[in-house]
DNA sequence: CAGCACACTTGATCATTATCAATGCGCCAT
DNA sequence: ATGGCGCATTGATAATGATCAAGTGTGCTG
């Protein structure tokens, strides 16, 4: 029975993931159904990894409640953050031999794990959906090469507000106001700069009237329109 | 007959190309005469366009002789280079409704270009091609990743030095001299720096015995040893 | 309720990198 | 040859950001 509402809560979820990918695609339902049939739901804690970098690579994973962050470390101790995932994002679509990053989770979270072999399995039954799969890689990729942009173009300030309005649309539902589910230096490592320089920004932000910041995580964006200017 | 000899110089370029991403694959040598068929070389002039960053994703392009910079700008002048191509390389592989930067010629070069719609219905035809053309993006997908590491956490110099072993290793033939097609402002555009700041670091390797530079573009890397260890 | 731990903030100083300015060098056209 | 042009180098200075070092909550634990 508990095993049944789970079905349903994954298939719900995959939905809204899926869903929003795959809507126009022909036997969509049918695609999702096999899926829910071979999802799991994993829980991890705060802190743990839900996969890492030298793993094989072998499910595709995505957040059904809670955050991860996509990292790699080098035996120096630096760290580069690539992305943070939130409820419905994907992780692990397009790696080959091993995962490039390690997946690490922000707060405790429920995941749910898709096998590789059996996505495989399904892009041969329905090409269709292949394809569109293709596509959600495509638009990762081009999002990562807006990331690589604002490294390469920005200053440290600038990324920061990027990063703030990144997240108020993420996170904001609509709104400007809220909740980080990481922390200072997670920020920094994500953006390329010292934690000092991430917790400067944000004290410049809210001296500014940018931003005000009811606790360390909790945000609202005040002022959108400067917030934007800022960043450009 | 011209047209025929063209066909067999474009089907070698594309074995050397695809045959190396996908000589395991069944029916390699079908698709690659179906590729050749529909594939056409077009030349262009240092600094002309192959395609630009608002264009709709018709083409994959391949250089065939020549070497390409994919790049974005901005409004206000900035310019992020986001990769280098050389001979075999691959551009467009995974647009979707437009090309997210630009593709500029660096050298007077041909490129093969090659219809999306045909491959399309290669992958439709040949399932295996499909998904190694998926694998291939992701591995482009862990290069981008590899330079965005390198951004955010690497110094100017050594992110040069990591530049200058990535040419040595794509330009060099085995050997570690190698003539670089593109300027010191592609290059510092290339490492989020300035044009005197990629100066200076071509200075300081050359002054530590790491490179030696028989002329602006032309570069020899005298101490690999050293300069592995300098990126990192 | 005290005190401790942890994360963040703020300050002072130093290193790196950008910017502005001048100079040098090779190449081409006259 | 010579002058000019485009690119690269080098120098001086300013800005940005990193690092080191206190301080300031805030929440948890005893």
């Amino acid at each position: 029975m508990s095993l049944d509402i789970n079905k349903v809560v994954i298939k719900t979820s995959l939905t809204s993931c899926f869903g929003s990918h795959f809507k126009e695609v022909e036997g969509a339902n049918a695609f999702i159904d096999e899926l829910a049939e071979d999802a799991e739901e994993v829980s991890f804690a705060q802190g743990e990894y839900v996969f890492r970098e030298k793993d094989a690579p072998e499910y595709v994973y995505i957040p059904e409640s809670g955050s991860l962050m996509l990292e790699r470390s080098t035996a120096s101790g630096s760290r580069q953050v690539f992305a943070f995932l939130f409820t419905g994002n994907l992780a692990g679509l397009s790696e080959n031999v091993s995962y490039s990053f390690s997946a690490k989770a922000l707060t405790n979270c429920v995941v749910i794990r898709i096998s590789r072999k059996l996505m495989q399995d399904i892009f041969d039954k329905y090409p269709a959906v292949a394809k569109r799969y293709h596509d959600v890689t495509g638009h990762i990729l081009s999002l990562i090469l807006d990331q690589l942009f604002i490294m390469g173009q920005k200053s440290a300030h600038q990324r920061l507000a990027h990063f703030l309005l990144d997240m108020e649309h993420r996170l904001g539902r609509g709104t400007h106001r809220f909740l980080l589910p990481m922390s200072r230096q997670d920020i920094a490592d994500y953006l390329g700069m010292s934690l000092e320089t991430a917790s400067r920004g944000f004290s410049k932000l809210k001296k500014d009237g940018l931003i005000s910041i009811e606790s360390n995580y909790q945000i609202t964006v005040t002022d959108s329109e400067k917030l934007i200017s800022y960043a450009d």
